[in-house]
Formats: C-alpha cells, structure tokens, sequence
DNA sequence: GAATGTTATTCTATATATTGAATGACAAGG
DNA sequence: CCTTGTCATTCAATATATAGAATAACATTC
C-alpha cells in the first residue's frame, strides 16, 4: 500500500506500478476479483483500476469473466516466464549441478535470484524423487534473511548492520534463533562460504546455501541443499563442500 | 507494430500496452537490449521507452545491467507465472488427465489455452520419458489454426469462413495441404470430435486434438497428443477415442 | 585529437490519462 | 414495490505523463 503509493509518486509511468500491483494482487489471490475490490485493495481509483484492468485484458495477461464481470491472471504471464527461463544464464548452468546434487545426495536443490535485502526468488529446482508439481515452485518468493541464504545475504552483502537487524526482527521462523546466534552464524558462514540453517527455519530440515557472484559486489545467486536433518547428519560435510564446489565454479562462469 | 499502435490509441492507459510490448520484445530476443533499440523496435519515442523500462525496474520484471546499460527480463514474471499455475482450474484437472494419457500411450501430450482465432498457449505439459527441461515448454505459442488443435478451432469455434481463409493462408507447415483438404478435415473433426494432423505440421510426427469447452460458445482449451507417425499408426482410434473422452471429461468438470 | 555517429538522459510545453462525482444496473431487504 | 447498498461504467476538469528537441557522455573513425 505504502511501497505503492511511493512508486507512484517516483515515477513518470505510474500506470506500469499499478498494472504490476493488480497483477501481483490477482496472483496472490488466486480467485477472480473485481474492479471495484481490486481498488479498494490497493487504493486506487476504481475508475483508473477499470482502465488499466482493460489495458491488461487487451494483452492477455488479465482474464475477464464477462459473465461474472470478475478479473484473474491469464496464460499471457506465462509466455513471458518461458522466454525468461529459456534465456537467464544462472538458469541454464545451474540446472546440470542442481540436478546432479539432487541425485548424489538424494535430496532437493533450488537455484536463487537475490533481490538485495528484500527477497529471493526461486529460478531452478531439482527433486530426486519423481515428483513432477516440482515447475509449480519455480517462482516461489522468501525473504531475504530468512534459512540459510538469508545468513549467505548477510554475510557477504556488505550490508549495514542496523539494516539486517531491521529485517531480521520481522522474519517469521519455526524456531527464531536469537540475533547474536544468528550473528555468530552469519560469521561462520563468511570464513566457510556456506551457511547451515538446521531446523530453524522448518523444524527438521536442514538447508544449506552456498553465494553465488555474477560480478562484484552482493552475491546475485544462491544454490540451495534441503534435506531431513536425521537423513542428512552424515553426509553433511561432504555436501557442503560439494555445494560450495559448484557455487564456485557457476560464479566462475558467470564472470566471463 | 500497427497491432501495438492500435491499441495504444484505443487504451486509457497505453504506458501499459506499451510496457507489455516491451516485455515481449525482450522476451523474443532473450540477449538484452539497450533503450534506443528497444525504442525504434516497438516505433516508442526514446525518452518514453526510457521511463517505461524504469518503471519495469521498479516491478522486478526488468533487469537493468547499470554497466552496460542494456535492459533484459528479470525473475519477477516468474512469481506470476507460478501464481496463474497454481490456481487455474483447467491445468488442474488436466493435468492428470493428460499424465494418464501420456504413459499409457507412450506419447507427449499437451493442454492448451485458446486465444480466439489469433494463437493458442500450452499450459500443461505431460511426457511419457524421462521429463527434463519439459517445464520449459509451458508457455509456448502457437498460431490457432495450425495443425490438429487448428482443425478443432475451426470445427467449433464458429468463425466466419472468410477470417479462417485470410489466416490460413499464412500459416506455415511442413508440408501444407490445401485448402480444400483443410476444409475436409474440419468437418471431419466436427463430426467425430477429434481433430488429426498426420505429418502436415511437422513431417513424420502425427498429431492429435480434441476440444475443451469452460462455458458455452467456442472451445476455451485443448488437448493435444503428440506421436512418431509409424509408432502411432495401430493405436490410433484408441487413442483418439481416449482424448476425446478425456476432453469431454474436463469440459463437463470445467461447467460446474 | 578532432569529428562524427552513436548512445542515454534531462527538460518543458502540451496533449491526455487520471480523477472524483455522476450515471445506470443489479441484488438484497423491508 | 420501493428503498438501500453495491456494483461497473461513463464523463468532464485538471493534474501530469508524454513527445520532441536539447544535452551530455561515449565510442569509433578519420
């Protein structure tokens, strides 16, 4: 509400916001709305929600029941997933990795894109198991600090502290580690190069995150490891370094 | 470019067609663009196209390279991608229905979203092998007329035979059969239910469609089967009878 | 190293997208 | 049947997004 009005105010195209609101809005939602709700909700003038829901509707990205005069996502948002997911670089050479984790150690991968402090979003995935649904959580949105990518964020984005301490107060976890424990992990987590997240932030799973760089800076990647903290005990050693191991040489790729 | 000049004159909100126009631009060409590119590509004045592609930025549904300057699409069309696949009806109920098609046959099979006579959208896809980079496909498009699914839009779809002329004659096939062949095949599909492309669209590789209705009027969707022409041949009418039932199935669930 | 062709970006007048009130359509309730 | 509330939609006045020229920052070429 607030993060809308300001990008409003910012920018000289404050139809492209709002579009990118109602889209958010009807994709959170699931169910169809209608104009005068979809207003109310992100305040807007219903009249200008009615054009920019016909502006979306003419490309295909916006559903509209004439019947019910309700609005829902459309197909047309998937033709654009596609042509990302065919052409992002981190994509294509972490999917080969991913999978072969996924096999050795019989566990699941993901592959991230980091958003600065604000969130990551899941681009890659690989499931031992033969499970398909798996594309349903390609797309998926965290936080950033929270699990085991958010202790790589912290430790290597050069972030001010009184920024991580902000996020970190309003993380949701099963069992919240304390600031000074996450701190100390955070530490441990810059001098090994992978973070361990083991049951904090789902009780009894154990997730591992190794940064990866597209360039200098805030690593802009990460490559995940999530298993059942009893099944993984053993073997974790080897698949942090094994994690480790392909984060590097993925960031290795991605400079040239 | 005339489609996108229509209908920005047409909208009440044209920074929206104008932004859709650049994310599919960026999605086709998939390398990034730089702003004066995108700008003469689309017929956008610069300074313009500069403040859609900010406002893009904004959303998270454009990366901007600040090095280069170039712009290309960002994870955030993913997240919506994910959230329209979560919920629509039709992938849901399909989806088993076309993985129960594809391991008893051993073939590929597809559902699809119809976009009136204009282009179709796979929605869902099921492959009897090993399944890879299958999710990858999910968004694809087609022109609506082409091979099987074509046939089936233009048993039911009620169109005026002079705009089905006009666009077929720009389809491309491998190997095109003429119109009056065409036309037979439509009736044969409007009386039998099922529509077959039998190497027309990709030589040596048959293809089978059968139409899905979510209300009254012309079919919403479609589902598809894809075979090797000679491994298909003997198991042709039990597949074609399974498909149809399958489609009939679904429009049936899709009413309610 | 000056010149030329690119770029991305800023600036400002004006056409126009947005607003908020008004309209019409519909359903529920008395 | 009339009222009341809510809905989508239209309309006209005005705040503002947009166009086009001007600027600035680069390369590339001579």
């Amino acid at each position: 509400m607030t993060r809308l009005d300001d990008t409003l105010k910012a920018s000289k195209a404050p139809a492209i916001a709002r579009a990118a609101a109602v889209l958010r809005l009807l994709g959170k939602r699931g169910s169809p709305m209608g104009v005068q709700s979809i207003a109310r909700e992100l305040g807007l003038v219903p009249s200008t929600c009615l054009y920019v829901l016909r502006a979306l509707v003419a490309e295909e990205l916006v559903a509209f029941d004439a019947d019910t005069k309700r609005y829902a996502l459309d197909a047309g948002v998937l033709t654009l997933a596609r042509a990302w997911l065919r052409r992002d670089q981190f994509n294509d050479l972490a999917q080969p990795a991913l999978d072969r984790l996924a096999r050795e150690f019989g566990i699941t991968t993901l592959g991230v894109q980091v958003f600065g402090l604000d969130h990551i979003i899941v681009t890659a995935m690989s499931q031992s198991g033969q499970n398909f649904q798996l594309s349903t959580q390609v797309g998926s949105r965290f936080p950033a600090l929270v699990s085991a990518t958010g202790r790589c964020i912290a430790a290597f984005g050069n972030y001010p502290e009184d920024d991580l301490r902000l996020r970190f107060e309003h993380l949701r976890w099963d069992d919240a580690p304390s600031w000074e424990d996450w701190r100390a992990q955070v530490e441990e987590a810059r001098e090994t190069g992978v973070a361990v997240d083991a049951g904090n932030y789902i009780a009894g799973v154990t997730v591992i995150a190794a940064p990866v760089w597209k360039g200098s800076g805030s690593p802009s990647h990460a490559l995940i490891a999530i298993g059942i903290g009893a099944a993984l005990r053993s073997g974790l050693p080897r698949l942090k370094e094994a994690l480790r191991g392909a984060a590097r040489s993925l960031s290795e790729q991605l400079e040239g």
